[in-house]
DNA sequence: TTAAACCTTAAAGTACACTTTAAGGCAAGC
DNA sequence: GCTTGCCTTAAAGTGTACTTTAAGGTTTAA
């Protein structure tokens, strides 16, 4: 069974645009035509084509996939550099993840600090979003000011 | 306690150009000058400039950084308005968590696959760069092809 | 006093990954 | 036969976020 680009393109939600570029780029090697030129998908391509998705969608660059492809062209042999690829890959993405999580925190922590603020609470780490609500509110109200927050008056 | 550029930079692990670049872009209003005008930064500015730095690092675009401090420094009025960017950025956060362990399943299948392939195995599954390893190695050993190979002879 | 090591600015350049445009071929339905 | 809708290509354009360059000012140590 084999699909057209648009076939593919839905099944993917990928632009057609799109896999034709990464065929450009040799992401997508041994693309059947049919009797017009026109480009003949089988599952394989669409299931490689998800994983590249799914790389690129994590942070994986064209040029290292473009790097597996080409390894796994040649063979066999190639399959240790292949390995370290993905296991290089694979400490990025527990980076990410430690990333992600410290994300999580900062912002359940502006959050909690835009509760406190609604309660009529000091929040009581300093920071500078907070600082220049404090500094806007402080100048509307024309009420004194600390020292910290003329820091950011001007 | 106030730093120069350099000592920012450093402190953050980030190209003091890039500071200057957020400075310009609007991202962190407020930095005084000394008499030769250069800049100090407050230890308030490291700590928004290292949340921007950790939002920067999981997706969140600069347009966006730069709406929520447009936002802040209009008052607590618009508390609402940065609560909804922020419960919307952390929308993307979980999507980016189940994107990574997506493609964290992927690799190590892709790494299981190369290990069957070391023990002279057949993989289960069909996967595009296996089968262009397959029809490399079928056509190192001059061996006869299987239909579906075929696809990606030529 | 002069070289090194900082700092400043504006503007141009770069990297990456698409995305759009322009020009045109083929096939089906009215 | 002609419009619609699909497909093709090459090439140019876009968006994002820096990054580099160029030109120059100030401070410090030799």
């Amino acid at each position: 069974m084999a699909f057209t680009i648009k076939e593919a393109s839905e099944r993917l939600g990928c632009p057609a645009h799109t896999i034709r570029f990464y065929e450009k780029e040799g992401l997508l090697p041994y693309i059947k035509r049919d009797k017009n030129g026109n480009r003949l998908f089988e599952q394989d391509h669409l299931d490689w084509l998800r994983v590249m998705t799914c790389f690129r969608a994590t942070g994986m660059k064209l040029s290292l996939l473009k790097e597996m492809v080409h390894l796994a062209l040649d063979g066999d042999s190639t399959i240790p550099q292949r390995k370290a690829i993905l296991n290089q890959y694979k400490e990025d993405l527990f980076r990410r993840q430690n990333e992600l999580t410290t994300a999580l925190d900062a912002v359940n922590n502006k959050l909690s600090i835009y509760e406190e603020i609604a309660k009529g609470k000091t929040p009581s780490e300093s920071q500078l979003l907070v600082k220049m609500e404090e500094s806007e509110r402080q100048q509307t109200r024309n009420e004194g000011l600390t020292n910290e927050a003329k820091n950011f008056r001007q």
